[in-house]
DNA sequence: TATCTGTATTATTATGACTAGTACATATAA
DNA sequence: TTATATGTACTAGTCATAATAATACAGATA
């Protein structure tokens, strides 16, 4: 879903966002982000690209942009420091660990859709189970 | 989700839709006939109220549920007599069953999501467990 | 025949996502 | 100090989709 790239001496990420998707810009940017931290490819207190530069590399509004950054500080997820950036958190990764630990309410809801529709419980777990050790 | 009531002396099912809710009306809708489908509260070739009808109980336009009984016929669930009314497809319930076998992507989505997060398997293999038994 | 049913069409409204443009204050480096 | 990059804020406008509104027509049935 993403690439390593360099930028002005920056090591960051280089979000694929799908301007066709039924989701929202700012919420799949919100998403690589949250998943690059999981994936040790942004650190803590390290800069992310301003909201100017990001817009011109993903040929999007910086006002969307703006927005997903705003929902991170929100969450604590990054910081920002007017004139000077925008900075991961300390912490971030735990927070993000501990918001995706929610998912666990839609896949509660898909089990039990699929109990109705006649899934059996082995079979599930076992898809469960491919699926993690991929 | 929804609650049995009789009318015109036909059992049937009242959907219970929440109009703020993100998701449009018409997919509500058509949740809420598949799952009463599943439940066996709506059987083969039993009357669904008329789009008119269906209008009136839930306060919605016409047209709204005409977009929904539209793609319950697409997927071979219904099928409709100008003139005499809709009804449940012979099969519906197969075709249903087949339908939510689809959730097992989602499902493996959020397996991987969580792996990601740092959720042990065991974490989430009793997790399923606990919600299929419930 | 009256009334129910499905079907079709056009127009309008409401909302959210996104874009466009501008302005202003702060931090940093030349 | 000055220039530039940064975050922030605001207003307006575009666009797509969902939903509504109103109407019309044809088939089935009591």
């Amino acid at each position: 879903m993403s690439e390593d790239i360099t930028l002005e001496g920056k090591t960051t990420f280089f979000p694929i966002i799908d301007k066709q998707s039924r989701n929202p810009i700012y919420e799949q940017f919100i998403e690589q982000v949250e998943r690059n931290i999981l994936l040790g490819n942004i650190q803590e207190n390290e800069q992310l690209p301003s909201v100017r530069s990001m817009s011109v590399l993903l040929s999007v509004n910086p006002n969307t942009l703006q927005k997903a950054y705003i929902e991170l500080e929100r969450q604590k997820i990054s910081y920002s420091v007017p004139g000077s950036g925008r900075f991961i958190a300390v912490g971030a990764k735990s927070i993000v660990m501990k918001e995706k630990l929610k998912l666990l309410e839609p896949l509660k809801v898909i089990v039990s859709e699929l109990k109705l529709a006649g899934a059996e419980l082995n079979f599930i777990i076992s898809t469960v189970k491919e699926e993690f050790n991929k």
